[in-house]
DNA sequence: TACTTTGTTTAGCTCAAATTGAACGAATTG
DNA sequence: CAATTCGTTCAATTTGAGCTAAACAAAGTA
């Protein structure tokens, strides 16, 4: 095995072994560490407007890292395939896991990509780059006699233009 | 006056000098780069999961600037001043923009802070350390035999050390 | 004191998005 | 070919948040 979780290799929590589940039963509270931290991460996903299943599956991953079947992913996480069918697309859409296939196996496996962070500086980018479209768009729009208005927006451009530098020079350093 | 926004000073609509209304009549679509800037703004705020009246707000100052009066806000926007009320509070709670009184006036004025953008950033920043904090208390709570995943977690904390480093940094520049 | 103006709060409506469950099609196996 | 298994899709439900309108409190003004 690629690595080390638990005895249990292909489970965290040991649904296949039995009865004893050390943590997740019903809708209780997290019971320890593991289960905390993929909850933490839920609620973290949805305060910045990510689902919060996306951002379970998200930190299970960070969690367990190797590859993880589709099956096992709603077991665990106890949500319906839907939902982890969509959320898993859209993690994978974003770049911060991937499928792969395991040889005469039918099932989807997900592993955790290989740079998940440098996706999520990519995506401030694009929200910055977003926002000077708009600034461009104004600056075209927005008449020579309001000056006031456009050194503002020149402002606020400028702004986006030192951030967009500096989150692409982190980018490379962290490349 | 401090700012020379249109011949009406008061108003971007002109709504005080009777009936023209160049822009922003009924829920018609922007008819120019004021309303069309001010709705990308509530837009582009809303994919951010912030309310889409308090972007509309901020674009309104962006383009404003000056004091302007609660009321104005509520007229101009076409919102309610219950929205109002709770929009200008949370935007002038992160900093963006702020309460100025005039003198014999019972009014409530506001007006775009000094620095909004450095605030934008201090906001990047707090949701880095919150992140921070979980992936600390992850590295409490999770029993050392795990060395992959605790491996996996300092990784990630890496990259946020690395990223705080240069926000703080790109703060300063922009001071 | 009655009346107006101003901002906040609260209850309720609306709307969008998340989640589920079931139906479905494709692939596999017996 | 039946019977499973798997992932996707779609309809329905739930949930939550935004927004409004109305009630309200505070602070003038007549």
């Amino acid at each position: 095995m690629s690595h080390e979780f638990q005895n249990d290799a292909d489970s965290f929590s040991g649904t296949a072994s039995a009865e004893s589940q050390p943590y997740a039963e019903k809708g209780a509270a997290p019971v320890d560490g593991i289960e905390q931290f993929i909850e933490q991460m839920g609620m973290s996903a949805q305060a910045d407007g990510v689902p919060r299943i996306a951002g379970r599956i998200f930190g299970y991953f960070i969690l367990h890292g190797g590859p993880v079947s589709f099956a096992q992913l709603a077991r665990e996480l106890k949500v319906s395939r839907g939902s982890v069918s969509t959320n898993a697309r859209i993690l994978s859409a974003i770049g911060f896991i991937e499928r792969v296939t395991k040889p005469g196996d039918r099932q989807d496996y997900y592993q955790l990509a290989a740079s998940p962070y440098l996706r999520m500086i990519e995506g401030y980018l694009g929200r910055m780059r977003r926002m000077q479209n708009i600034l461009g768009q104004a600056n075209e729009n927005i008449p020579e006699t309001m000056t006031a208005t456009r050194a503002r927006l020149a402002q606020m451009n400028h702004f986006y233009e030192v951030a967009v530098k500096s989150n692409e020079q982190l980018l490379k350093e962290l490349t």
